[in-house]
DNA sequence: CGAAGCCTAGACAGATCTGTCTGCTATTGT
DNA sequence: ACAATAGCAGACAGATCTGTCTAGGCTTCG
């Protein structure tokens, strides 16, 4: 086989990977603009070079951590929903999902609005955002319909707010209650939409 | 009347007042942490020294200016929910001052939520926030039991996740689109609490 | 008039942050 | 064996941040 194919994606773990965990446990329990540099390649123990090597620049960096968020979120929700039946089911289990996570020790509420409450308005942060936002609200949609929702789209919006709301609430109120309560009412407008 | 009894209070706009006025602007349009005390002194055309004589420290600064939007967050809406007569009103009339709210040009979310995401854990921001979060709630308890809530608690505990997931989307998707359609739900679940 | 407060302008200290650069070591493919 | 690659350690530059301090101006009241 090619050598060069396996390159960078073997080994023990590559400063890239070590950096981008260092920089995942960091940037999301402390906030990308408090954690500095020199706190992610001390924990990563990686030199100063390697990183801006790697990624370039700070800037990158929390892009390449965001990005990764999101693809742990899509991964996390899907394969949660893998164990559901029906498409009922499978819709209200994301709020299942979600308690899951709120549950988490160390679960500081959304990466994407973290980030984005400390960055300024056009920054790199919002696209990631905004193409997070945008697949979370079409998985709804999907759902929605699978689910018989008259009208999938309206749903969808409703479910979307459920999802930010018990985010927050977790996190500000440093308990997953929310995602239980949030359960229910997507029940509730759930029967209300197919009635 | 005693002179000593206005001072402070009276003139133009004291040093102090006119640096809390300019720390509101800055902090939440970009940050607690992304601004600095000298863009601050810079738009309140005030002197470095006078921001530490009046606030001892930035610290301090960031609690007075969060106290002032709890307490504005307050006046707001109890003043907006005046206009309604009947408790259901009232209580969905929330959600109209909050539509109000988020429309407004510079509309970033909510300061609390903002300012927590970018400060360490046990900060002051905390405790502020707690109390916000405690006064918010029990509002909603309050207009619950007047609408005629079966169980007011849980009612207000569905209507703080409407709250705090308008404030997100509305600011992540740069629409107030959200609070339409959180009125909306909230409709249907006091519909369903009373029933 | 003259003292007391409050304010301004800005230099300064000390810490911290991003990003660059120089040398050195270990591993790996040819 | 040899060259290329990747990584490590840490000094360094330049900017920026919080907080302190000096020196002086303006108003107000006795």
């Amino acid at each position: 086989m090619s050598a060069a194919s396996l390159r960078g994606s073997t080994r023990k773990a590559s400063a890239r990977d070590r950096l981008l965990s260092a920089a995942d446990e960091l940037f999301y329990a402390e906030g990308v603009h408090t954690v500095g540099i020199d706190r992610i390649i001390d924990r990563a123990g990686v030199a100063k070079a390697s990183l801006y090597s790697a990624f370039g620049s700070k800037d990158e960096l929390v892009r390449a951590y965001l990005q990764r968020r999101h693809e742990a979120r899509q991964a996390r929700i899907l394969s949660g929903l893998e164990r559901f039946e029906t498409p009922r089911d499978r819709l209200l289990g994301v709020f299942d999902v979600l308690a899951e996570t709120a549950a988490t020790p160390g679960f500081r509420g959304c990466a994407f609005y973290n980030a984005s409450a400390e960055s300024p308005a056009g920054s790199v942060v919002e696209q990631i955002s905004d193409h997070n936002r945008a697949w979370l609200r079409g998985l709804f949609v999907e759902l929605a319909r699978d689910a018989g929702a008259k009208d999938p789209e309206a749903l969808a919006a409703q479910l979307v707010i459920l999802y930010d709301g018990t985010s927050v609430g977790a996190r500000m109120d440093r308990s997953p209650a929310a995602a239980a309560t949030a359960r229910t009412m997507a029940a509730t407008l759930l029967d209300a939409a197919t009635a």
